[in-house]
DNA sequence: TTAGTGACTGCAT
DNA sequence: CATGCAGCCACTA
């Protein structure tokens, strides 16, 4: 599969990738690894979103959750209110331990490069 | 080239 | 359910 100049490296495709995930829908760590090329860079894809807050890129890095549905920001308090304000002004419903249901918002790629399979 | 890091994950307890 | 833990990986110094 030829892809396009802009998203020739794993972090490129993982920020676009981020990038496309509409309000009020939300996306776990090892799927955008999954879509950007590498099934099992989960942990690299969270190491990728941290990164993009000091870099200033603006992304909707609050879209991305864990596999459990939760929020993985466990050191970081504010930024973890932070991001569960924003799901549920968004509509996504997340209980006091800040989890959702993965099933009733989990995005799905629309783009033709992932729509059918992974580079 | 190599070793250290950590917004992850799946499986066991 | 909630914890713990080993495996995994792109990045970086």
């Amino acid at each position: 599969m030829n892809l396009p100049d802009n998203l020739l490296t794993f972090s490129d495709r993982v920020y676009w990738l981020i990038d496309q995930v509409p309000e009020g829908q939300i996306a776990t760590y090892g799927q955008i690894a999954m879509y950007a090329g590498s099934p099992r860079a989960a942990r690299a894809v969270g190491n990728l979103l941290r990164d993009s807050a000091f870099i200033g890129l603006e992304l909707p890095w609050h879209r991305i959750i864990n596999s459990a549905g939760g929020i993985s920001f466990k050191g970081n308090v504010d930024r973890a209110e932070l991001q569960k304000t924003l799901l549920t002004g968004e509509g996504v419903e997340m209980n006091r331990r800040y989890k959702c249901k993965l099933g009733a918002y989990q995005w799905a790629p629309t783009s033709p490069f992932w729509k059918e399979e992974p580079p």
